[in-house]
Order: C-alpha cells, then sequence, then structure tokens
DNA sequence: CTTTGGATCGTCT
DNA sequence: GACGATCCAAAGG
C-alpha cells in the first residue's frame, strides 16, 4: 500500500460517491465536512441537514419541468454545485448525484461550524447565536461564501472553492426523515434528512416532527 | 417559545 | 404577471 494514503486521513470525497440516485446519497452526506476557500480564507462545517430531489420525476425539483438556463448544471455531471437565487436575495446551494443528465440533487440546508468561526460571523452580522451561522440553505450559503459564482464549481477537486470531505465520522445509523420544506408538490415524499438533536438543523418543532411517528 | 407579514427580483408562464 | 427548495424583526403566549 501507499504509505502516504492512510485510510483515516481526512480526504475529499470522490466523483463515485455522487453518483447514486439524491435519495441515496442524501442521508450519507450527514456527517461530511463542507469546506470554502475564498479570498484565501477557509471556513470548515459539518453537514447536519440535507433534501433530495429527484430530477425530472419530482414535482417539487427544478428540473421537473425540464432544463432551462438556470438549473443546467444539475443536468451535468454529479459532483458538482448547483446553486440558485430565490425569493429575490437569496443563494442556495445543491450536490449534484446521479448520472450525467439526471438532474438528481441534495440541496444543504443545514451545518455545525467547524472551522473559521470568526469568518462565519463577520458573513452573517445577523446572527444572534453561532446556531444560526449556517441554520438553513441560504444562511448555509451566506456564511460559506457560496453566490453564483459558485454555480457549476467541481467538488472533486482537492484545490477547487468548495470540497466536501471524509473526516470519518460516520453518517447516523437512523438520520431523522420528513416531508421537504418550503415545497407544496410532492410533499408526501419524505427526503429531507438531518442528524437528531443538533441544533444547527432548521425548522420549526413541528416541521422536525419525523414521519410516521404516532399523532 | 410560536406566528405573522414584509422584503425583493430572477425566472418561467 | 405570479411565484418562489427563505430570512428577519416584531409581536403575542
Amino acid at each position: 500500500v501507499n504509505p502516504s494514503v492512510r485510510s483515516h486521513e481526512p480526504r475529499p470525497l470522490g466523483r463515485e460517491f455522487f453518483a447514486g440516485d439524491a435519495t441515496d446519497v442524501a442521508p450519507v452526506l450527514l456527517n461530511k465536512v463542507v469546506a470554502t476557500t475564498i479570498g484565501g480564507v477557509t471556513v470548515s462545517a459539518r453537514i447536519v441537514e440535507v433534501e433530495a430531489y429527484a430530477g425530472a420525476a419530482d414535482p417539487a425539483s427544478h428540473a421537473f419541468r425540464g432544463p432551462t438556463p438556470r438549473n443546467a448544471t444539475m443536468f451535468g455531471p454529479p459532483g458538482r454545485l448547483y446553486v440558485y437565487f430565490t425569493y429575490g436575495m437569496h443563494w442556495c446551494a445543491n450536490v449534484v448525484c446521479g448520472t450525467h443528465g439526471e438532474a438528481q440533487a441534495v440541496l444543504l440546508r443545514g451545518a455545525a461550524p467547524l472551522g473559521g468561526l470568526e469568518v462565519l460571523r463577520a458573513r452573517r452580522p445577523k446572527a444572534r447565536r453561532d446556531r444560526d451561522l449556517l441554520r438553513g440553505p441560504a444562511r448555509l450559503c451566506q456564511g460559506l461564501g457560496i453566490d453564483r459564482t459558485y454555480d457549476g464549481a467541481d467538488l472533486i477537486d482537492r484545490r477547487g472553492v468548495v470540497v466536501i470531505i471524509d473526516d470519518a465520522t460516520p453518517p447516523p445509523a437512523a438520520p431523522v426523515r420528513t416531508a421537504r420544506i418550503g415545497v407544496t408538490a410532492a410533499a408526501d415524499r419524505p427526503w429531507r434528512y438531518f442528524v437528531e438533536g443538533d441544533p444547527n438543523v432548521s425548522g420549526t418543532s413541528s416541521q422536525n416532527v419525523p414521519v410516521g411517528s404516532p399523532p
């Protein structure tokens, strides 16, 4: 074996990690580390909340009505970042999954700050508590410095601006599953996944009740 | 703690 | 012309 490759050394995820269905990739993205390096400054955070969007077959997906200039990145190869603008003022980021052309994606909805706390606080002056720095898809992008500039960024490139790292922290054996937040179409599909009990998970208490729990 | 209304503009109908 | 894969401050329990 190559002694320079130690099995427990943190390493960026390879392309193959993203090649599966979004509903399979989403839960195993939990507890991975996302890091951005912008202007020579690196911040990192542990992913604690995601949602799967299953491409053309998913009425809630931006890809449901076919390719457009906005969603072009989703229709490209897996392992890239799909960044979109919404509500006239917010950016949100997805990881493209599946095979080229399937337009599957996982929305990054919440993360626990790890490194670069001072930078995160500076980028998120309205966050009163550190648990609000990256809690929610638009806040996450604001804290990590993600905007339109990084739509299409390749996550595989170790020297890229955005990487997702496996630091050997396993995903939860049983993530909490709920309906996706803010979507009206296909509300019956429980494709939101989060780390139970983590304070950096978005949503209200009623939105965070797992599917199938007794009334 | 929860609920409510306003902000704000790119995108597609 | 209508609508968001949202956030925030304010107000009420």
